[in-house]
RNA sequence: GGCGCGGUGGCAGAGUGGUCAUGCAGCGGACUGCAACUCCGUGUACGCCGGUUCGAUUCCGACCCGCGCCUCCA
């Protein structure tokens, strides 16, 4: 079995993988802040993240993937103050959907997803450690980071401390010893939610969570982290900074990952702009699997655009894969084929070129259109086929009802079910055999017009609702 | 100002020092009562200018253009 190979942004390379440990591999991924629905965006490192956790559980024995739930934030706080309810109900409602969203995605349950709010005594005693050891102090009830007291400290963003806080755009809050200090723990006010400290009642900042769960659960050193791009700087530097130097300088993470962007025609999703696409939104028009589709067909790390034209492109390709796989429905599959020199999993291992992937699946499907009557060779190409898409997160719906089913609200709301349907096409049968083509080519045309194209075969009609 | 990313055919998107990406769309053909599916064929694509080279989209240098981060962010 060959290596796998991953972009790290630590060392700006492309290095092969070594795990820590390879008899159980530890990969960390920033979750949601649960304040609103995730975005298309949001779901990116999710989708992506997840295939690279099916890649490595291929690839090793044991692989334990965690992934937050930051559910005390002074976002989620503006929320639950707008819309007045209690904050638990925010982040409880949006942990819920985020569930919810994710498994439409065909996103596996991480193996742990702890919550900010569960790990408060870890993050506490993280702060003790980091001021007992002189990388932290305390002033007007904050806790701070001293980033001065790191002298690695911008190495992983590739930054200066001085040229950072040249084109800072925040203001330098007074307490603080220097500019580039970062809170750890902040003080709540009375009707703010917060935990006693011995700094006084507070609450967290914002990257101490993760480097504390992280601690908690996955132990000092993992072998993966992953997140967004934007997240390189503040978010991970600090994280990096506040776990090894409250762990003496023990390595934190081996490989750090980040994904690109995701633009909406072009423009970066923002709220002024109103292009904003929740995947909950997007859900009640495409299907999850056409979404997870789009997301995956460029590499995770270049940016990508989200349009209705991608996604129709998206649909168009799955519609053609489990086209074949449908009229090879009756082919046995093979669960354990040998995949290992097969250009897609030589993809996948090749830093997650999800694209090139794809690619080999339209030309394992062409193997299968090709290779009538060859039931060896079909039973080879339909299981690799399934197998190369299982580890990209596609393919494994029913073939039958990935055409069939009324998936969205509207095919739903409409007196077409399948019933009908298929009525009407044993009507079209007879009116065939009777050579009443008027009759037939009649039908045709009013289920096109509802949506539903006809395919004639040898072995009889199949059909497909476009919409 | 600092750090970084990218510009590939109509669109999306891989990749490579010299014969092929792939998908969608288009065109021609086979198949089909019609159609769809599928198959076969089909495109002077690599931002611009130099350099290295027998040969550059790929390596080197300059330039142009677009984008991101610099303490809210996937």
């Amino acid at each position: 079995m060959s290596d796998l190979t991953l972009y790290n942004t630590r060392t700006r390379q492309k290095e092969k993988f070594q795990a820590i440990d390879a008899d159980c591999v530890k990969m960390y991924v920033c979750g949601p802040t649960v304040y609103n629905y995730v975005h298309i965006g949001n779901a990116r490192p999710f989708v992506a993240f997840d295939t690279l956790y099916r890649v490595l559980k291929a690839l090793f024995p044991k692989v334990v993937y965690a992934r937050n739930i930051t559910d005390i934030d002074d976002k989620i706080m503006k929320a639950a103050a707008e819309q007045n309810v209690a904050i638990d109900e925010i982040s409880s409602k949006f942990t819920e959907a985020f569930i919810e969203d994710m498994s439409a995605l065909n996103i596996e349950q991480p193996d742990i997803a702890p919550r900010a709010t569960d790990t408060i005594k870890e993050m506490l005693d993280m702060i003790e450690a980091l001021i007992a050891q002189g990388h932290a102090y305390v002033a007007e009830g904050h806790a701070l980071f001293d980033v001065k007291s790191m002298p690695d400290y911008g190495k992983l963003s590739n930054r200066a401390l001085e040229d950072m806080l040249e084109g800072a755009r925040v203001e330098v809050a007074p307490y603080k010893k220097y500019a580039g200090d970062f809170v750890l723990w902040k003080p709540s006010q009375e009707n703010e939610p917060g935990w006693d400290s011995p700094w006084g009642r507070g609450r967290p900042g914002w990257h101490l969570e993760c480097s504390a769960m992280i601690a908690k659960h996955l132990g000092k050193s993992i072998d993966i982290h992953g997140g967004g791009r934007d997240l390189i700087f503040p978010h991970h530097e600090n994280e990096l900074a506040q776990s090894q130097c409250a762990h003496k300088g023990e390595a934190f993470v081996n490989y750090w990952l980040h994904n690109g962007y995701v633009n909406i025609d072009g423009e970066k999703m923002s709220k002024s702009l109103g292009n904003f696409k929740t995947v909950r939104a997007l859900l009640e028009k495409y299907r999850g699997e056409t979404l997870r589709f789009t997301l995956l067909s460029a590499q995770y790390r270049s940016d990508m655009d989200f349009s209705a034209e991608s996604i129709a492109q998206a649909q168009a390709s799955l519609d053609s894969l489990y086209g074949t796989l449908r009229k090879y429905a009756d082919i046995d599959v093979d669960a354990n084929i040998e995949i290992g020199s097969e250009p897609a999993w030589l993809a996948l291992l090749d830093d997650l070129n999800t694209p090139l992937a794809i690619s080999e699946l339209h030309a394992l499907a062409k193997t299968l259109n090709k290779a009538e009557g060859d039931n060896l060779a079909l039973q080879k190409a339909k299981s690799k086929l399934l197998r190369i898409g299982s580890l990209l997160g596609l393919l494994q719906a029913d073939p039958e009802a990935w055409f069939t089913e009324a998936w969205n609200a509207r095919a739903n709301s409409e007196e077409l079910t399948t019933e009908n349907i298929e009525a009407l096409i044993a009507e079209r049968q007879q009116a065939k055999l009777d050579k009443n083509y008027a009759r037939a080519d009649e039908i045709r045309e009013q289920l096109k017009a509802e949506g539903v194209v006809l395919e004639d075969a040898r072995e009889g009609t199949s059909w497909k609702r476009e919409r």
